[in-house]
DNA sequence: TTTGATTTTGCAACCGGTTGCAATGCAAAA
DNA sequence: TTTTGCATTGCAACCGGTTGCAAAATCAAA
């Protein structure tokens, strides 16, 4: 038997306009009348029902948030930073796991079914129309990690994949490397697209070409080290930069267990910063996202998007950062 | 304007129930009206509303899933294989970050405002009275990765955690080390707790006593450092037994650090069996737990529980096993 | 064709809230 | 004391579905 507003009413001996209006924030109700119904809700042990709330009021405060990369530590700390985000504005995630299947369509619909406020897509390895997706049908999404688009269709929060390339290219020049090679991540990525076309445009102004380019399918470990095993066997080069991490610790370990001397003989530069690679047996120099910044950033745009669903798409870049460590000789 | 039931019915030229009962599982329809309404319905695009749906049937298909632990990547795993296997049963998952409070008052309110069918706590770390205030407002909770308890209040899924620990002692006295050192995740966990008494008894019964145990405040790779570096300062000890293979991680690299030499001298195994504990950079020995079949056991016992919620509470524990690598030396 | 059993259908009440509107109460101003 | 203005209150309709029940339709058997 569960109690209702009107129970609480009945109970207080008010009407259950006034009961909804003390859980209402900013409605209008007196103190008195405030106190009577606390005390009767307090007695009775009510609880409001959000779902009712909802259909009545039309807003859920769930969002959808969508991720595919469930391989990467990286998003563990991301769900993390939302998760308190979202919290903090009373807003709840609806958790989606679109890994095994990049069509969106049933995730759109089931999300559309829950009416949720809006949609964050944490994916840099989702095609655009995945968020696309969301839009057409009149959800607000936000496509996180997403990439940057000079005529935006969908609001994009995340960093310059291609300035992050360029970034990797002038840094692995500045401490003496010439031959620099690319292991990125998947090649269908936009992500990895971008900060290719980053990296090769950056050895363009310094004059040099870039050695070699190879992807590793996934952002596993076992992929990137058989990648850097196939690199060594068939390129020359003297720097790597590494789509991901776990791949720059990956073609670490490849590079070690071939007897070359890092980072005399092989530089080698990584993206993501992730924990790990802080950690004395790897050392690996990489380059940072400020991830924080990019979550409270989307968070924030959110909360904007749900008083004016209507604003215009917008991108939200933020720079990346060298994080000096072992794997590179220094300058 | 969004579309809805009575829309639909109008088009096709039926009631309303007669939609609502094409969109229900095992609804009496006929094939006639039946296309007739998915006729209409595609034609206006409509999407039914499972909010307006889960006030009608007090039945929301959501659940709540509660972390507090989102520094181990060992839980994106674990939250990977929850997604996926709610999606299947159609369940959506409504994440919540218990990691700064770990009073779950806030949170059980807010599960039961949303009126979630069920709560799913994963979590070793957090106290066994937090699933219980789920219990408590009536909601049916499943505990995973929880302790067991010979007279449960409250389902709990997940590993015997002093099994795990003889085991742990039986393997290290098995390659010959006899002076073993238990260091572990935060002592107030259960899991701690546990595996410590099941590694302390195994001893026993081999005839040898705890050469030494100690603490990580958290899972981080700094914490177990830090230990270790006490513990191999100050204590005496052949093996060493991790609380989780984050610091087992640590512990090794705190230990090569200070030229030890590993197996010979030193043996450590850890716990969790995490991606990265295979990296050859490690090779780190432990136990894992067979998360694959916690994550399967929890997600069918809350099909169940949906079915009849009056289920008496019941304990489902898994084997642990122990995965071989470079840490320990050979038997 | 009639009868009885079985399906299919629509009506209307209900799920548990919100909110526009008119009525009421109350205090300050005239 | 009467008037005016504002804050409070309750009524009743609404949000978008589901479902028990009785009536209508369908079908098979007689």
């Amino acid at each position: 038997m569960v109690i209702t507003l009107a129970d609480v009413a009945k109970r207080a001996g008010v009407s259950r306009s006034a009961v909804s209006r003390t859980y209402t924030e900013g409605a209008s109700v007196s103190d008195k009348t405030r106190s009577k119904v606390m005390k009767a809700a307090r007695e009775l042990g009510y609880t409001p029902n959000i779902i009712a709330r909802s259909l009545a009021t039309s807003r859920t405060q769930l969002v959808g948030l969508v991720i595919n990369n469930f391989q990467n530590p990286i998003f563990l700390e991301v769900l993390d930073q939302f998760t308190r985000l979202l919290q903090e504005r009373n807003l709840r995630p609806l958790l989606v796991n679109l890994s095994d299947n990049p069509d969106p369509a049933d995730s759109v619909e089931m999300l559309r079914q829950y009416r949720v406020d809006a949609v964050i897509v944490a994916s840099s390895t989702l095609p655009p129309a995945c968020s696309l997706a969301f839009k057409e049908v009149g959800l607000p999404v936000i496509n996180v990690f997403g990439r940057y688009n000079p005529t935006p269709d969908v609001h994009v929060v995340g960093i310059d994949n291609q300035h992050a390339g360029a970034m990797a290219a002038r840094t692995l020049h500045s401490r003496g490397y010439r031959a620099l090679g690319f292991l990125g991540g998947p090649e269908r990525a936009t992500s990895t697209q971008d900060r290719l076309k980053g990296f090769k445009e950056g050895l363009k102004s310094l004059k040099l070409k870039t050695s070699c380019v190879h992807y590793a399918d996934n952002y596993s470990y076992e992929t990137g080290y058989a990648a850097m095993k196939e690199l060594l066997a068939t390129q020359q080069f003297d720097a790597l930069f590494c789509g991901d991490d776990v791949i720059g610790m990956a073609a670490l370990g490849a590079a070690r267990d071939a007897g070359i001397s890092i980072p005399k003989d092989l530089g080698i530069i990584g993206f993501n910063d992730m924990e790990m690679s802080s950690w004395q047996a790897f050392g690996l120099t990489t380059i940072s996202q400020p991830i924080t910044d990019i979550c409270n950033s989307t968070v924030e745009l959110l909360g904007n998007l749900l008083e004016n669903p209507e604003r215009g798409a917008e991108t939200r870049l933020f720079p990346c950062k060298v994080i000096e460590r072992d794997t590179l000789r220094k300058s």
